[in-house]
DNA sequence: CTGTTAGCGCGTTCAG
DNA sequence: CTGAACGCGCTAACAG
């Protein structure tokens, strides 16, 4: 049997308060008798059972999740794995709730970081926005005792204790690995679409991608990038227009959303034109129908299931003070081709 | 507060053990009231805490992993996730044992599980071999109520609770298609290297590498498989010997293990040979520095701690008779180029 | 067939 | 500063 409280009371010599109190770091205890404690749970090996502590606590964990107002098909999938792990929150000893922010707007966002401080919750996970008033709630929030993760799009610095999305530098950079390879020694002009260089995904993604291929294939033209915000229609416009303009166009890399809008760009391109080697972002019903059928060559992906899981487990855990096991947190940067597609 | 046992048994009008009896399905409740009982569970909306009900029961999950011994990498990784298992183990409520059995030999696995039915675990996790008596003996032991998973390869059958693995023809189909786009247009031949066609996985991947590469660049040669016996010496020497046979080699795509054998082999090449594209699988240190080193271009992954992990979520609920969350038991087909290594 | 009662491992009163 | 006693939600004897 796992050595119990009673246990560590026995050997230490002293009754089951005292023990509860070394346990959970609170005063009332002499430095002599707390020192003896701690020996008599290192000696026996003992660790809590958190699920009999969580029970006896009636303890469960109100969780928020600060996502994005949006329209695009991977917030919308994000949100649906929140609201799966709604369903699932009675099991899980979790309190989730969603709140909604206009998005890219860094001080609308750290207005409703800072409301949440009125009735702090324990953990706050949050799709950030690169800002100084942002950073400065996320500290605020620190300070409440409030654990944060940001999801999706990083904001790093000491505030946040745990990112829940991917390397976008690596993942810029394997796109340009694959674009390179795919185009094989083919030269020609390569168009990116960004949604806005206003968020950091969207630069470290162009940046990797932009040494990689120059690395791999310096004879090719990297032209300068469009910015489609996001939408369909904004990116087909762009796309379409460059379609009709770039003869030698070789390849094209999406980086951000509105993929619906490429694809359909792709799809209604002139008969002369070659198809170019097509990479995009996220996998959505969009992008999956367009790897089928051909017009997307390959697609990066996040997990969005993994990472709101990620997210509960690491806010959870640093709400308890306990590891997690590491690799078990870390967000592949999945690539689909058509073979691989789940 | 979510309502208990208690609540039941008050909407009910019965006692806590009738209460309990119903819920876990023992017998002795008559018709009627169990039916009063299930009316009240749906009414007032109850869910089982399962924590408590750990507690109370004391329960542990005595679990099993019946592993090949071997010395490939993968192996040796897989099991160092066992182990990391093993050391939650306290906190996850799980005993989980480890059985060495030879690999690639259907009686001595079989009579390995046969062994495990005298004092039967919860559940079981094997990595199988396709062979009738091994497929017997899963039968017997899912007879006896243990649940089981196949893990990392397979064995199709409704014996069987669950596979923790990946989808090997889709894999082999990956490798193809990635073959193909590095080759572009490029002719010449393909090598092919197995550890040995008479494990299924092996023969998977060889399927769908065949039939992927010849849609995609029907050009191609792909030659007859050499078989390695997943042994680093015996793939140096299969590789060294075909590239030097072979002076028109475009690729070589190594399905099994031994890897160590390939990419020695691939470092010491003739001068005036150029470097074949080279794609392998599982990511282990050799594979790793092959892939930093360029002498491999991809590496396809299954992530042994996801399938470790998996493996236990899936035993444990089973045991239990409670559903997964489907899509965090999907072992992904990993996609690993030189950038986006974890 | 059904009900009563005493715990599982831990946290929390409230007295000493 | 320390200890005894009770309860969290559920299960498991043991009675009836």
């Amino acid at each position: 049997m796992r050595p119990t409280v009673h246990d560590i009371a026995e050997t230490a010599g002293v009754s089951l308060a005292t023990v509860d109190r070394v346990l959970n770091r609170r005063p009332g205890v002499k430095a002599a008798t707390r020192e003896r404690v701690e020996a008599a749970i290192r000696k026996i090996g003992f660790v809590r059972d958190m699920a009999a502590a969580n029970l006896a606590k009636g303890r469960t964990y109100p969780l928020v999740f600060v996502v994005p107002r949006g329209d695009n098909s991977f917030m919308e999938g994000l949100k649906a794995e929140i609201e799966a792990a709604i369903a699932r929150a009675p099991q899980e000893r979790t309190e989730i709730a969603i709140r909604d922010v206009p998005r890219f707007d860094g001080p609308l966002l750290a207005a409703a970081l800072d409301r949440l401080a009125a009735d702090p919750p324990a953990g706050v996970a949050v799709v950030a926005v690169d800002h100084p008033a942002v950073h400065a709630a996320i500290g605020r929030l620190k300070e409440a005792g409030v654990a944060i993760v940001t999801l999706v799009s990083d904001l790093p610095g000491p505030a946040r204790d745990h990112f829940a999305g991917v390397d976008n530098l690596a993942a810029g950079r394997t796109a340009g690995s694959l674009m390179g390879r795919f185009l094989g020694g083919r030269g020609g002009s390569v168009a990116v679409v960004a949604g806005s260089m206003l968020v950091g995904d969207h630069r470290d993604r162009l940046e990797g991608f932009r040494a990689r291929l120059g690395e791999l294939n310096p004879a090719l033209d990297i032209l300068p990038v469009m910015e489609g915000r996001d939408d369909p229609d904004q990116v087909h416009a762009l796309v379409a227009d460059c379609l009709a303009r770039e003869a030698g166009l070789a390849g094209i890399y999406s980086l951000g959303a509105g993929n619906r809008g490429l694809i359909r760009a792709l799809g209604q391109r002139p008969d002369a034109a070659a198809k170019p080697v097509a990479i995009a972002h996220e996998l959505t019903p969009h992008t999956r129908a367009g790897l089928q059928s051909g017009l997307l060559d390959a697609i990066l992906n996040q997990d969005a299931g993994h990472e709101v899981r990620s997210a509960i487990r690491v806010l959870k855990a640093h709400a308890d003070g306990i590891p997690v096991i590491a690799a078990q947190e870390r967000i592949r940067i999945d690539i689909f081709l058509k073979d691989n597609l789940p």
